[in-house]
DNA sequence: ACCATATTTGAACAATTGTTCAAACATAGT
DNA sequence: ACTATGTTTGAACAATTGTTCAAATATGGT
């Protein structure tokens, strides 16, 4: 009837399940949580993270660097604005963008240390 | 001729380019860097993970946790094995599953701040 | 008003994603 | 050997993704 229903039969196992669900945060944070995760989950958008995360740079400067056309690199930037992984400020004809924040620093440094550990 | 040839025209901006470039990481790495925050994009993938920040959980009691079928959650769980973001361990019938390490709950948790602080 | 530069946008496309379902495999108890 | 429980697997499907291309918008200089 309820098609996922589980399902552990034994009862050792499976005491703490109401006790876990009650920390869950709400569905809307951990929706809010994934977006903005999610924004990290392309390399081409890590190489511009990560270009940014040594210098602010324009739109066109961001492309020379990541050998992405300006186009792919607008799309993405628009992906970074849209889930506040980066900000912006016009100056003439450039835009200039750069992390957001310290925690998009933070993340991409404790991914990469991740990494190397792993091999 | 080359079709992604940039770009900016102007002389002031881009002087760092070179800069910037040579201290990206290898392509390899940068792939590696967004498989591994890919798979914390999607938001079964996160409800699994902060599960498992309380206790340590079988599948099935995952299943009764996060309402997905127990279907649905092994195949979430072998993504979350193969990028390195859980581990486990068998008993007897269960398998459990736990955070990789610290790396991970590190990630969740600066995440979940700068989405406090966003709004 | 016009032109060049910088950037964004929208449609199109192949490629990838997450879920469901049915079937398989693994372990433990009888 | 058989059965029940726990878990994984593979095919199928709709839905989403990232890039390209052509066209639009925005700013500044003449």
């Amino acid at each position: 009837m309820v098609k996922n229903a589980p399902v552990c039969k034994s009862r050792s196992v499976g005491e703490y399940v109401d006790e876990v669900v009650s920390s869950l945060p709400s569905d809307e944070h951990i929706i809010e949580l994934a977006e903005f995760l999610e924004a990290f989950g392309d390399s081409s958008r890590i190489k511009i993270l990560l270009a940014l995360s040594n210098h602010e740079l324009c739109t066109c400067d961001i492309s020379a660097i990541t050998g992405l056309s300006v186009s792919a690199v607008s799309h993405q930037l628009r992906v970074l604005r849209d889930k506040k992984l980066v900000k912006y400020r016009r100056e003439g004809r450039n835009i200039f963008y750069s992390l957001d924040d310290e925690h998009v620093a933070d993340i991409l440094s404790i991914a990469s240390q991740h990494i190397e550990e792993e091999g």
